[in-house]
RNA sequence: GCCCGUGUAGCUCAGUCGGUAGAGCACUUCGUUGGUAACGAAGAGGUCACCGGUUCAAAUCCGGUCGCGGGCUCCA
């Protein structure tokens, strides 16, 4: 694909997310161009493609747009592709940019010109009587956007700093061809389908209440599924050798104090008073797992000392943050800390990434690990930095585990690896993550005597594997659309009598199966057997339902339907023995 | 917290110009005893989110509060 840059030179591209990208930039500058021609006193300021699509931001004073006007908006930009209007692209010293756009109006351009390094070009792009200061490349014509929709206005303030103006954005979507232009729409149709919030009210796995907004209520099918995911965390802590722990929910001022969360992170805890004295409810775990470090004192023999806590953690989140399971107030992290000394950092990062990796194995996610360096005003020595870095490369890479580089990216007390899973939508969740954290034992003055009888620091490390418990059911409900595997669902089988002629029948299967240690339900209802199927089908999300009739309690054995649809005839001990095995399926 | 939108039965939604509410599903009861994705009939269910204002009269118009949705920001 042939693109202009802003040298006025014309190359070519052929890579199709750089074509892509593009393409949404000049659907950007389209869709300014719209809007100016619909609202001449529209001011502009950041215009950029985008993951998704692109979009633009604009100050239209009192004016409003919302999303009826859209298609007025999409009429203006279909005209201008189709008046196919040629690209150009011309540069000016930094007075005559500053000049021209204040002869437009353009205000923010001008003050974005006096953000800029005085000593880079700036380049503009025309087309028509529209004019954007820009860096490019663009297509070389209008006609070129042939796919794009706008898909919503939010707000959004300039510089992204909410102490500034808030302007109007307008987003919207461009693709190569109409045909991947539907394909996109049609997976935010499947998205919405598949929304945890949706579900969790036909499977009735939890509730929100406007009594506790952005605190979840866990019914009955919702705790099945939290029990099961709690029992497979259980038994992987285990495996990886992990003991576990809890500490309290509500702990002295002075402990936020000396963790420092009080100073850096008391505007997102919940406060309170207790004879005179000031509490917080635990944000995170970490300085209670402090607090057990330091218990009694520590030999390097002991390290490492590998502490997992399901905490339950809350935070004051605002209120507009807040969205079903993904963006709560009180979550349940799947926590541990690992205290070690300087040389087990290689071994115990590759430990708890083993950990990590098998539970994406374990629901079929794809991952992507990131590896984020020292930030600027990060405490620590150069040297513990360098060794931290090195030791979290080493680990990735014994693993062969290929990792983007954020350099600056980390937190201040440490470097940490993030992994971000990929569900079956394609989209992307961050929920593992390992840090490393020389603030913490510092602050409390952890110690652990070393082999030459000296006194040492030790080095700890942070790591979640779900991220919470409730975020993670979240994605599951979505990357599963409710049909949980057998271990997972909430009702493993249910038992359907045909008529009252078989409850009795069905009762004694459900109880073998219920003996079995299978989470079994009965369909007692005096309905009939389509419609029990049916509400099984597409409310529950059963695996398995079992249909008994005369017939078969007459052959004395069982029909089975599973999510394929098919039905098949088996006996209650066979079928018990084949749910048992699906039921361990995560123990391997 | 900010911008835009929104709030009517458990759920999904009608409700015109202001005249104190409707449907389908779900629920209850009765009838029906059925064979693989909705059996029939009847009944019950609402301070129209909340508070205030305008009006003879407010689900409807206005103001505020709260919740929810999409974004911004932040984040597990």
């Amino acid at each position: 694909m042939k693109v202009l840059y802003n040298d006025g030179h014309v190359g070519e591209i052929d890579d199709a997310s750089e074509e892509l990208h593009v393409i949404r930039h000049t659907a950007a500058h389209i869709l300014a161009q719209a809007i100016k021609r619909l609202y001449p006193e529209a001011k502009f300021a950041y215009g950029p493609a985008t993951e998704n699509g692109f979009y633009y931001d604009v100050d239209l004073g009192d004016t409003k747009i919302n999303t009826e006007d859209f298609s007025a908006l999409e009429a203006e930009m279909k005209k201008i592709t189709k008046e196919n209007l040629k690209i150009e692209t011309f540069e000016l010293s930094r007075d005559e940019a500053i000049k021209l756009m204040e002869e437009r109006g353009e205000t923010y351009k001008v003050e974005h010109i006096g953000d800029l390094d005085p000593a880079e070009r700036i380049t503009f792009y025309k087309q028509g009587e529209y004019i954007d200061m820009c860096v490019g490349p663009h297509l070389l014509y209008t006609k070129g956007v042939k796919a794009f929709k706008l898909t919503g206005v939010s707000g959004a303030y300039w510089k992204a700093d909410k102490n500034n103006k808030m302007l109007t954005r307008v987003n919207g979507t461009a693709f190569a061809t109409k045909d991947e232009l539907e394909q996109h729409l049609k997976m935010l149709e499947e998205a919405e389908k598949r929304d945890h919030r949706k579900i969790g009210r036909e499977m009735e796995l939890f509730m929100m209440s406007d009594f506790g907004p952005g605190s979840p209520f866990w019914l009955p099918n919702g705790m099945a599924v939290r029990n099961a995911l709690t029992d497979y965390w259980h038994e992987m802590m285990v495996k990886f050798n992990y003991e576990e722990v809890l500490t309290p929910q509500i702990l002295s001022r002075s402990l936020w104090e000396t963790s420092g969360h009080w100073d850096h992170y008391k505007e997102n805890m919940y406060t309170t008073s207790v004879d005179e004295e000031d509490f917080a409810i635990k944000p995170m775990n970490c300085p209670g797992a402090c607090l057990i470090y330091k218990n009694r004192p520590r030999s390097y023999r002991d390290l490492p000392l590998k502490l997992a806590e399901a905490g339950l953690d809350h935070r004051y989140e605002m209120k507009g943050a807040l969205h079903g399971l993904f963006r709560v107030r009180e979550f349940t992290q799947d926590d541990a800390h690992i205290f070690i000394r300087p040389d087990q950092i290689t071994e115990q990062v590759a430990d708890a990434s083993h950990l990590i990796t098998a539970y994406y194995a374990q629901f079929g996610f794809p991952y992507r690990v990131e590896l984020s360096t020292r930030p600027e005003n990060s405490m620590g020595s150069d040297e513990d930095w360098e060794r931290a870095e090195q030791g979290l490369k080493d680990a990735l890479e014994s693993m062969g585990i290929d990792y983007v580089l954020n350099e600056g990216d980390g937190a201040f007390y440490g470097p940490k690896i993030d992994f971000h899973l990929t569900d079956c939508l394609g989209r992307s969740w961050q929920c593992g993550t390992i840090q490393l954290d020389f603030q913490l034992p510092h602050n409390f003055e952890l110690e652990y005597v070393d082999s030459d009888g000296t006194k040492k620091q030790p080095i700890m490390i942070h790591r979640a594997g779900f991220g919470s418990f409730d975020r993670f059911i979240g994605i599951l409900t979505e990357h599963y659309e409710g049909k949980f595997p057998v271990w997972l669902a909430p009702c493993q089988v249910k038992v359907l009598p045909v008529s009252e002629k078989s409850r009795e029948y069905a009762h004694e299967v459900a109880s073998a199966l219920q003996a079995a240690g299978i989470r079994v339900k009965v369909d007692n209802r005096d309905e009939k057997i389509g419609y029990k199927i049916r509400e099984a089908r597409s409310l529950d999300r059963v695996p398995y339902m079992l249909i008994i009739g005369e017939k078969e309690v007459e052959a004395h054995n069982i029909s089975v339907r599973d999510r394929s649809n098919e039905t098949v005839q088996s006996t209650l001990d066979a079928f018990i023995a084949k749910v048992t095995k699906e039921n361990d399926e995560r123990l391997g």
